[in-house]
RNA sequence: GGCCAGUUGGUGAAGUGGCUUAACACACUGCCCUUUCACGGCAGCAUUCACGGGUCCGAAUCCCGUACUGGUCACCA
């Protein structure tokens, strides 16, 4: 009996051959320098952060070589995938804007994009593996597994499935056919040919050149439900997609020897890899792999809550991922990240850990940089989302609102007062009558109301809304000397014991009579934006 | 425990044998500019690259050892 006779034994249903596998997914008819990368996670729930930078990697090395980026989803381990999972992964790689050329959705010519519809696929490698003499089935239960493991523990020996202790390595066609006749469970296994005592060298894109021991362990190929783990499946489906970098978690490194067997075995070419590191997070005095069930800030609702633009979070991708990327993008502002040229090799080696306040640095300016239209149309589908009271007030004053996020904005250094969108409202609420409630003057030096009368009245008779900024400087300015402030700072300082206070005391006077704050932005814009009615009704106030 | 990797200020990091008495950015502090805030400018913030030894005229950079941190050793990915 051959090999071959076995392979029909376990896989009667197989038809296909591997040839055929090949001609179905042929190469793909791109450039050398055009790379196929995957984003590939289980849909276990929503993406993080650490999900969303692990796919942002291979979406930048593909696209920005005109190649493809694929995503796949590998829901082999049944126990974890929820219902949802593929879509709420599609819709989070579109709201960050990744250009996804092939997916479970949109298809492709290399399809399934899915593990467990790809289930022909795996067993015609695992019958050609089979047929070849590298694979064999294993009807260990899982007890003998575990009492191997104990024994090896016991007497220090490696532990695992290999050499001796690969009792189902060398059985016969006709145990074997017995088995199956009696119905027993079995996985297939990798007759694997490695050498523990000897070290492969390979290649990390990232990591560098590695020394790793051989792989000689009969892994899994198949589980007893007829679903291959993460490896096998991996090394079908990397190949037959074509993919030409695979980027995957640090955690795998130690696991290549393993998949470089299994792709030598299987007779694939294999792929370039880049192990990267994940995103790390201090708590107390250690570093830990940033983690979606302990840490908020990692999901990414919670910045879609906030309001933090997606680009913003890309942008702090992007300097994570290659560190000469800040720099050039100081010099050049206005670019898009997209025409920067990243490498792996600028990719640090130790994990990136994750720092919100530079995020929140990179958002503010990102904002800065952004028309009043571009700021007033996110915040308005920000304020739908979260707020309606203030989403209503920004339908109803539309060209107002434009106006005040214009303030100080299309200037050389405009101003960066807003982080994210959550936070604009505290920012510029006193703007509309309608939040003009419940009012908490910040007074400063002065403190007097009769004084603060006496100012705003002698001030607004000499307003006009049409005076340009030096006009309405000088006035302020007369008010000072009317009212025995000092109208020049430096004279001021001289001699303060000559003057009631100078012309800073005057300007937060009007300012907070208006806007109740001591931080506002230019309070010239700010006056013509309210009008004459208006900032006499405030003045009233008082 | 075996194997693999990493360790540069409060933070992210640059750095691959002399240009480094360690770039840049964030945060922080102080000063200046200024009607306020913001912006901006200037200055301060590691005499030292986990520790010990070695090679060398010369080490953050190369070698050895130690410590610590992380990863991995599944019919999980």
């Amino acid at each position: 009996m051959t090999n071959k006779d076995l392979a029909d034994l376990l896989y009667p249903d197989v038809t296909k051959t591997i040839e055929d596998l090949e001609k179905m997914f042929p190469p793909r008819n791109l450039q050398d320098n055009q790379e196929v990368c995957r984003f590939a996670p289980s849909p276990t729930g929503r993406m993080h952060m650490g999900n969303l930078y692990a796919s942002f990697v291979p979406e930048v090395f593909a696209n920005q070589s005109n190649g493809v980026f694929i995503l796949r989803i590998e829901d082999t381990d049944n126990k974890r995938a929820i219902a949802n999972g593929i879509q709420l992964i599609i819709d989070d790689l579109e709201n960050y804007h990744y250009i996804v050329k092939e997916d479970p959705i949109k298809g492709g010519l290399y399809g399934p994009y899915i593990q467990t519809e790809r289930k022909e696929i795996y067993h015609t490698v695992a019958k050609y593996l089979v047929s070849i003499g590298r694979a064999y089935p294993c009807f260990c239960s899982e007890e003998d597994l575990t009492k191997m493991r104990e024994q090896q523990e016991q007497i220090k020996d490696r532990i695992g499935y290999y050499g001796k202790y690969a009792k189902c390595r060398n059985l016969s066609y006709d145990e074997v056919k017995k088995h199956i006749e009696k119905g027993d469970k079995w996985v297939l296994r990798l007759k694997s040919e490695g050498d523990f005592n000897k070290k492969i060298i390979f290649k990390d894109l990232v990591k560098g050149t590695i020394q790793l021991p051989e792989n000689d362990i009969d892994q899994v190929l198949i589980k007893s439900d007829g679903i291959p783990p993460y490896a096998f499946a991996h090394v079908c489906d990397d190949h037959f997609m074509r993919v030409t970098i695979v980027t995957r978690d640090d955690s795998y490194i130690s696991s290549v020897p393993y998949h470089l067997e299994l792709w030598n075995a299987c007779g694939f070419k294999e792929p370039k890899f880049a192990h990267l590191l994940p995103l790390n997070k201090k708590e107390g005095n250690t570093v830990r792999k940033i983690s979606k069930r302990k840490d908020p800030e990692a999901a990414v609702s919670f910045y879609h809550e906030k309001g933090i633009p997606v680009e913003a979070i890309k942008l702090y991708f992007a300097t994570l991922m290659n560190s000469n990327f800040e720099g050039w993008f100081l010099q050049n502002p206005d670019k898009s990240y997209r025409d920067f040229k990243f490498t792996f090799d600028k990719m640090s080696k130790s994990g990136p850990l994750f720092d919100l306040d530079k995020l929140i640095n990179i958002s503010k300016n990102y904002i800065s940089k952004l028309k009043a239209t571009e700021v007033y149309e996110t915040l308005l589908n920000w304020s739908y989302e979260f707020d309606l009271e203030f989403y209503n007030l920004l339908t109803k004053y539309k060209n107002y609102t434009i106006n005040i996020l214009n303030i100080e904005r299309e200037q050389k250094k405009p101003r960066k007062d807003f982080s994210c969108y959550s936070e604009i409202k505290k920012y510029i609420w006193y703007m509309y009558d309608e939040l003009f409630t419940n009012l908490e003057y910040e007074w400063q030096n002065i403190t007097d109301q009769d004084e603060i009368r006496k100012i705003l009245k002698s001030y607004i008779l000499k307003y006009d809304i049409n005076d340009d900024k030096d006009n309405w400087f000088n006035k302020m300015k007369e008010v000072c000397s009317e009212l025995g402030y000092a109208s020049d700072m430096k004279q001021y300082k001289e001699n303060p014991g000559n003057y009631k206070g100078n012309i800073a005391d005057i300007s937060n006077v009007l300012r907070v009579a208006l806007t109740t704050k001591a931080m506002t932005p230019d309070l010239y814009e700010i006056m013509k934006l309210l009008g004459r009615d208006k900032i006499e009704e405030r003045f009233n106030m008082i």
